[in-house]
DNA sequence: CTGAAAGCGCTAACAA
DNA sequence: TTGTTAGCGCTTTCAG
């Protein structure tokens, strides 16, 4: 085990004090003078100043924070499901990451990112138990509603991207599933498909409710939901593949497919195309994420669009709000439908 | 600006103090019993843990840090470059986030993540020189060299996902490109592809080493690289598209191209798709990196892939002999040809 | 084996 | 306007 002290062998780290003593002020004057306090006059304030940057002086955060009982991180975790081996390398999850490194950085937080493993959530608290972060973003639900609830319930300040459940204790933002499972589903029936494939595990919240929104559309047009239709297929890297084989297995009749998410989809797709199934002539296939390479992917996918850019926005909020001691009521974005020639 | 504190109006945070009086010990003994020293009796120890976990009290690890003035965070940093607009956003750049993540959880250190604009890159500094990081990974080298080396100068310990340029002060890890541009031209010209064109901006370090590999691969089959088939593509969403367009603009010959990311080669594809331009049979097409995706496109991309899993591994490993004081030496990371359909 | 006391680098009363 | 002093939550000599 590396030891993570650098050799202050030579140039020992700057202080506050090292500063003082060359201004011929004390330390309280310095810490005065740089946090720009009008208790300083002005001549002394901005030789301190000079001085300072002159020696590219910066002050120790940990030492400020310690004292002044404040933090300016928040942790972002991902967890990690060992079943369905989703994790960082998700597409969709990452560019959440992203999302939300912008937003942090424009409220001036820092980012402090961990994986956990999902079997083990309460570990999601750590950065927080230990101080380290005023409260937690979770990207990615999951199954693991109870124990998100049992972190909720030990205060650990947490919001968290998903769907809103009931019973639920902890803060939600999310995507409108029902609604964009609706629209999926409006969409293919308008196409004239009948008989629509749903590819996904409807006990992951999410998921669950979009099935639920295809269910509803399809209610509407006086379709009843054909469980021979429904594949719980995971998020394995080739789930597509997998569940177009297993709909094939059960020989079963369908004209579209609504996937769960737009890996998924594009698996699908290819596997479709390995079979010489025309897409979307034999089949209409519409993805849920909108992923950037969705629009690149041939043919391009139909999907719809996660609001990725509002939600970094809307969970970092939240977060503050949930840290200030106020309540956050969870949070449903709106999605949209992207067609574009998977489907049409 | 909403203040960052948490309300610590009903339950203050556990402290030592208060595991101590209620073990009837004091704080040392307490801080001795949970570092598991061995100076305190087997009794009093599991007493003491027993207390704090059945607690849950958690040791504050900024005030640990700041005592023992140690650390065990890094930076990762992702320069954010103004003009190409490609941040954290690039599928490749996303998953050495993740690779990095991995490595660092498996080490034991928390990662820090920040983007900063690139055209001020002496802040990525910051989380260094305000002590909350031990250390610098940069993703993305574009064409800083000098901003980098000043870094290195002040004695950052800093290292780059990057090329190995010459009079580097720095530490960079990095594929092979020289290699991967050979290893990729040296393939189109076993399919007896002769005007290969090239698309990426040869300025980028990177690039600018797999386009001379693709020269020397040129080279050995005795062919004279023509100018008219290097387009200065950059790394904007439909780079390839107008890569593609340039190149019919110049009415230039060609028969494969090689992009300088798969991205740049996917959006490329597509654009000879519309054009009616049969890939591979016209235009072979190769890419770079080897993003999960280039499996999934189609036709399935043929790519040289970076390793990303080891790169993670590998710059934190030299981080870490950087912290603590060692040299390290640049690495050059072997990176090999995957042959996918887009290219035979 | 355990406790008292000092101090990590900083800020904030309280005095001057 | 500035300095003195105490202390954030922890670890570690140094004494017992």
């Amino acid at each position: 085990m590396p030891k993570s002290t650098p050799p202050e062998a030579d140039s020992r780290r700057l202080q506050m004090a090292d500063i003082a003593r060359l201004a011929g002020v004390s330390t309280s004057t310095v810490s005065r003078a740089l946090a720009g306090s009008k208790l300083i006059s002005e001549e002394t304030r901005t030789r301190v100043m000079e001085l300072a940057r002159s020696l590219k002086y910066n002050i120790n955060i940990g030492a400020q924070n310690l004292r002044m009982k404040q933090n300016r991180t928040v942790g972002v975790v991902v967890p990690y499901d060992p079943d369905t081996r989703q994790h960082l390398s998700d597409p969709f999850f990452l560019s959440m990451l992203g999302s939300l490194a912008d937003a942090l950085t424009e409220q001036g937080f820092d980012m402090l990112v961990s994986r956990v493993d999902a079997s083990e959530l309460d570990a999601a608290a750590a950065p927080f138990d230990t101080g380290r972060v005023i409260g937690i973003v979770l990207i990615g639900q999951w199954r693991h509603h109870d124990q998100l609830n049992q972190l909720a319930a030990r205060h650990v300040p947490i919001v968290v991207w998903g769907a809103q459940l009931p019973q639920q204790l902890y803060c939600t933002v999310g995507g409108d599933n029902l609604a964009g499972g609706e629209l999926a589903g409006a969409h293919l029936l308008a196409q004239g498909r009948k008989r629509i494939a749903f590819f996904g595990d409807i006990n992951l919240p999410e998921i669950g409710q979009r099935y639920e929104g295809l269910c509803n559309a399809l209610a509407k047009a006086g379709i009843t939901p054909d469980p021979a239709l429904l594949v719980p297929a995971s998020f394995v890297p080739d789930g597509g593949r997998l569940a177009v084989e297993e709909l094939q297995r059960r020989g079963v009749v369908f004209d579209a497919v609504f996937a769960g998410s737009d890996l998924m989809a594009m698996t699908a797709i290819n596997t479709f195309r390995q079979l010489g199934v025309d897409v979307p002539g034999r089949v209409a296939v519409i993805g849920y994420d909108d992923i950037e390479l969705s629009s690149y992917f041939h043919p391009p996918l139909t999907t719809v669009q996660q609001p990725v850019r509002e939600a970094g926005r809307a969970l970092v909020a939240s977060l503050l709000e949930l840290t200030e001691g106020r309540p956050a009521p969870s949070l449903k974005l709106p999605t949209q439908l992207i067609v574009r020639s998977s489907s049409v």
